[in-house]
DNA sequence: AAACAAACCTGTGCGC
DNA sequence: TGCGCACAGGTTTGTT
């Protein structure tokens, strides 16, 4: 569900709300949320913990502890981080629950439903045995300020179909099937094309486009579907869904060139739309 | 190296 | 109203 804008939004939400804060307790309910390592790690690794800063990379959402340890959480398809006042009812499919001391008086919750999304707390010196991933992670277009020649290479390095590239995290870190589709439609080159095929004009209207969307859905607070499953800290929902171009518009007339309908296909495993006569 | 399918889970929307 | 199926913002793993 959530990609980098949205997580970006959490990330700043976090920052403001919950750095700073000591954690008094924890709640695992779900021991699947915590599976990296164990629901004991993480009360051991939280509890009396200080959160003292909020930082993202990619859809990694990575919050250093005054213990020189850190909090990883990665919210997958369906998770979700909301602060709220102590006492309150969590809502269904709530795995986690940190208190803090202090006031106000709240809690953060992890809720998620298809318990995809993680949380744990890991060593940043040991970063390669204990976060993988992490430290394969690729070029984050908006953290690392993705330049346009950074961009060309890691395209004419490589012989793959463009969908399948920009999704792929060890490449570049936080577009998903939203920003993807939306990134390629506004730069008008198709989903399917292959990387090492294009011009410098084509690199040069990829790079703009992505870092274009990703930046105005971050400033919109994200995209919030008709399910309403990502909302931000404090449950309030983005509205960079009114700027979708192609993003589940298949059938629906091009709002860019008014002519052609959207197209939809599977790509990279994953749906993906486009307009024909827009996209080359 | 890259494409593809399946797996991990739960909920929702659709056709019948 | 109910049932079965397809599909969903992500990522990993194993197979061609």
């Amino acid at each position: 569900m959530p990609e980098l804008p949205e997580v970006e939004t959490v990330r700043r939400g976090i920052e403001v709300q919950v750095v700073g804060r000591r954690v008094r307790r924890v709640h695992v309910g779900r021991e699947r949320t915590v599976r990296r390592t164990s629901r004991q790690a993480l009360i051991d690794g939280l509890t009396d913990a200080t959160i003292t800063a909020a930082n993202r990379r990619g859809k990694y959402l990575l919050c250093p502890l005054d213990t020189g340890d850190e909090l990883m959480v990665h919210l997958r398809m369906s998770g979700r981080l909301l602060v709220a006042d102590a006492g309150t009812e969590p809502p269904p499919h709530t795995h986690v629950r940190l208190e803090f001391f202090g006031e106000p008086a709240q809690e953060l919750w992890f809720v998620d439903p298809r318990t995809f999304g993680e949380m744990v707390v890991f060593d940043p010196g040991n970063i390669a045995v204990e976060m993988p991933e992490l430290a394969k992670l690729g070029v984050d277009p908006i953290t690392d300020g993705m330049s346009r020649g950074q961009l060309s290479r890691l395209l004419m390095d490589r012989r793959r179909q463009l969908k399948a590239l920009l999704l792929d995290q060890h490449v570049v870190a936080g577009i998903g099937n939203i920003y993807c589709d939306e990134s390629l439609h506004r730069a008008k080159i198709r989903p399917d094309r292959i990387s090492d095929t294009l011009t410098a004009r084509e690199v040069g209207r990829l790079h703009e486009a992505i870092i274009d969307t990703l930046t105005a859905a971050i400033e919109a607070g994200g995209s919030t579907l008709a399910d309403t499953q990502y909302v931000d800290i404090e449950g309030q929902g983005g509205w960079f869904q009114v700027h979708h171009r192609v993003y589940d518009r298949a059938g629906q007339r091009c709002i860019t060139c008014g002519k052609a309908d959207i197209v939809r296909i599977v790509s990279a495993g994953r749906s993906t739309c486009f307009c024909p006569r827009c996209q080359r």
